[in-house]
DNA sequence: TGCAAAATGTAATATTATAACATTACACTA
DNA sequence: TAGTGTAATGTTATAATATTACATTTTGCA
């Protein structure tokens, strides 16, 4: 059931090489407009390659800004969890990849007899740039 | 500029008072049917409900539902912080007030020279009582 | 080859959220 | 008490995000 990158079809690589060369998270129908071009038409197309990049954890999905971004991580196993410091200046975007993070939440969810799956975490603030332009 | 439940006005009471009243998180659009018998008709007066509300910390949204809870807890600080365990089975919400939560993240920011200011977390799994069920 | 599963194309529509602008309520003060 | 400014409200329209439904094409492979 492992899915390389080799194996991706024609409309979800171009919608990977679109957030790939983007610098900041992208919009689903940014992206449609990106690659109007090249035949994607309809924001289903759009919608059904994210939906499998999610998937296979080569793209992740800010829900708090209902954007996307390539995952930069080689073999990225945030499959379905996802931790961003997302900068209120510049909207830039770093996924946190400490695995504490996992064993963290797993403590906080049993301390209220709740069983762990998977989490979404955005921490929002200054990067490191914008910092010191302010 | 701090803003008690009192101060609330006409609009702000009744869409409070349906999330209070409500186990589950709401959609806006749920929250705009149940009160359109309080003369309540358009969306925009829900969202503006829901903003001031936010804002004052009577009402978090989770984000990856597009959904709106009620703050159980008298004097909530999580104006711009929230934590949330979303049950995947039953959708139940229960909100986390540990405040190591704030250290916990700033720490994890502070390794990427990122100034954290506030964050939202949703952690997936089962509940109390969906794990007895299964 | 021929079948089944996956992927695609296309149109329509559902859902979530905001813009734009006119009106009303209310507190303050001249 | 009339005037004035600000916040809240009302109303219509529309923008932005996402999915349903269904017909067609491509692909892997027995």
């Amino acid at each position: 059931m492992a899915v390389a990158s080799e194996n991706l079809t024609k409309n979800q690589k171009t919608v990977l090489n679109v957030l790939e060369n983007s610098s900041e998270p992208m919009k689903a129908y940014t992206i449609l407009y990106d690659i109007q071009k090249k035949g994607i038409k309809s924001p289903l197309q759009v919608y059904r390659a994210l939906d499998r990049l999610i998937e296979i954890g080569k793209v992740h999905k800010i829900e708090s800004r209902n954007s996307y971004v390539a995952c930069k991580h080689e073999g990225c196993n945030a499959k379905t969890s996802t931790s961003f410091l997302i900068c209120e200046n510049c909207d830039s975007v770093t996924e946190l990849t400490g695995n504490n993070l996992f064993s963290y939440f797993s403590k906080q969810a049993e301390k209220n007899n709740f069983n762990y799956k998977k989490h979404n975490l955005e921490i929002f603030g200054l990067c490191e740039n914008c910092k010191l332009k302010n």
